[in-house]
DNA sequence: TTGTATGCGTTATCAC
DNA sequence: GTGATAACGCATACAA
């Protein structure tokens, strides 16, 4: 591998001059510059990224830690992240962290690798957070419940889990539905049980009796698990104890349409059904299921320049959050589709 | 930010002591790595991972550059290649490369920040490739035609196109199919092209004659593509010009169904359907999709195997790819679900 | 405009 | 068992 030293050596000039050829200063000779870029290419050679951020005492990466990257919500994500990087000229790297595999994300905070991360993984825990959250690698943290991070350079971007839940619940029962039934997902998402409050906040308010023979528990939030789950559901469509179910997540009402329309249960006709995230499949289904769009999209790109705005040394966490949160019209949005029927 | 130095000073020991006693050499006292340990603490040391590489000359990462992480394929080659490459305790970080964004993929490339790198997107160009490729960085690239790369340390992972799209026509001529549609994916993509082929040669193969009226070209490979493409098929089908359509891919295929669907058109009693790569969604739609899995996971097993004994030096690329080929048995395997009848 | 010197944080090769 | 010291490849303040 070249190195600068050989190009100087071959040019006779110093490595300095060849370090600013190289970076395009302006304080050196065009002339200079061409001989040295030929050299280079003649030399084959490249740059030592390891030897540039050691020197610059920066990376000028990002690291966006998932626990699975195939999830239609972390490509929304990925997106806009992406988009608001490119601007800077910030590299992102995207590393995953889950049940069985988190030691590169966290050798990567911990040796710093990086110049800020945002961590939508659960598995990389609180205290890890709050341990290595620093002035020179920020960490923004997501999906996690509120109270948890306590570090000046740790950011908590929570949802307004205020009304989560409650918006799809109250279409419901405007939409004519009195018996509704929950189907939760996955124990340990902050955000399905969130919606499950929701639920029944709202059944509270509109002063419907809570039927707990309603309350399905999937064992995770995917397609399997809703198709599993409902065949419990199917004998209570057919007794007429349920007119609606509200699946927590999109893939469990794409698992357990299958299921009914197995079954011969028409979907909206015998029983209506919602998911939850605007997934893209939920609307490549038939009949496309109504859902509810949380615009993740929309806080990941308030993270993204907050994030950039602490990179660049501009923001404190105090003003970055503070921002966040006035900015934070997470408002989500019901997308109606043909699931749900009008029973009035 | 402490580095060793401090931790050095404060116990007033040597560096180089320090460092040992970090990376618990044999050849340290038992106290000292305590005393060490105690001090790098209260220090709040952290390690500097460019330093270290620097030093090392070597980054213990792989690359693995995705044009879309989102794509169910490369989750089922994520896992596996995570997997070998934790066996071996190596870093892997991903790295979208698309049509508007590579710079990330190539700056890494190019500064040497990567031992290794397994490069699943086609926007990372072959003379790059073939530029950077090295003994220190060698790239495995896949999905691309196999003639391509020239480079001693670039190896080309092709899958058995010979035989892909014959599958799956034969599997519908079997079972009484006759007129036969197919619907082009995406152009650039190698796999879709190589399919189309392979419908080509199966029907003449056969002897079928090969009407011109029912081959579509979708702009791209996406479900949308799929719905609207289907648009210009359903007359086909009506005027019993259609009996099968043979999808490109099952995001096709799903797309296709849907819009069949909505114009009344049973699946599979007036049109058999069938896609291709085996995707989680085709058999989360009714009726499932009868497909083609490329058992990709097998393929990406063993190019993470390859790969690392690259980086470990144990074996040239000549000797991987004897292996690679050798051990090619990349047989695809046709997935029957409930999208085809049987005609005869 | 170019060169010199120094340092970034770490590991490794020697001595002791 | 421990301590100096020289790398690693590069950037930069300063001198020329």
């Amino acid at each position: 591998m070249a190195t600068i030293k050989d190009i100087a050596k071959l040019l006779d000039i110093s490595v300095s001059a060849v370090s600013m050829a190289l970076n395009d200063s302006h304080e050196i000779g065009e002339k200079t510059k061409i001989k040295v870029r030929e050299a280079a290419k003649q030399l084959n050679y490249v740059r030592n990224g390891s030897a540039i951020d050691l020197q610059r005492k920066k990376t000028n990466v990002v690291l966006l830690i998932t626990d699975n990257p195939t999830r239609p919500y972390f490509t929304d994500s990925l997106t806009v992240v992406q988009n608001e990087l490119m601007m800077k000229n910030i590299d992102l790297v995207i590393i995953t962290a889950n049940d069985k595999h988190r030691g590169t994300a966290e050798r990567f905070i911990s040796e710093n690798r990086a110049d800020a991360v945002i961590c939508m993984s659960k598995f990389i825990s609180d205290e890890f957070v709050n341990l290595y959250a620093n002035k020179s690698m920020p960490i923004f943290v997501m999906g996690r419940a509120p109270e948890l991070i306590a570090n000046e350079y740790a950011v908590n971007v929570a949802l307004d889990y205020e009304r989560v839940g409650e918006d799809i619940t109250e279409y419901l029962i405007a939409k004519g539905h009195r018996k509704i039934a929950f189907v939760k997902g996955s124990k340990t998402s902050v955000g399905t049980s969130y919606r499950y409050k929701g639920y029944l906040r709202t059944l509270k308010r509109f002063q419907l009796t809570l039927d707990k023979e309603l309350i399905f528990e999937a064992r995770g939030s995917d397609y399997d698990h809703g198709y599993g789950i409902t065949e419990k559901i199917i004998g209570k469509i057919a007794s007429g104890q349920v007119e609606a179910i509200f699946y927590a997540t999109d893939d469990l009402a794409v698992g357990g349409l299958q299921k009914l329309l197995e079954n011969g249960i028409a979907v909206p006709e015998d029983v209506s059904i919602v998911g939850y995230n605007n997934y893209p499949i939920s609307r490549m289904v038939t009949p496309p299921i109504t859902t509810v769009d949380l615009h993740q999209q929309k806080i990941m790109r308030r993270v993204a320049k907050s994030l950039i705005a602490m990179v660049e040394g501009s923001k404190t966490k105090t003003d970055v959050v503070k921002k966040l949160q006035k900015d934070a019209i997470f408002q989500s949005e019901i997308i109606e589709r043909g699931s749900v029927k009008n029973r009035e």
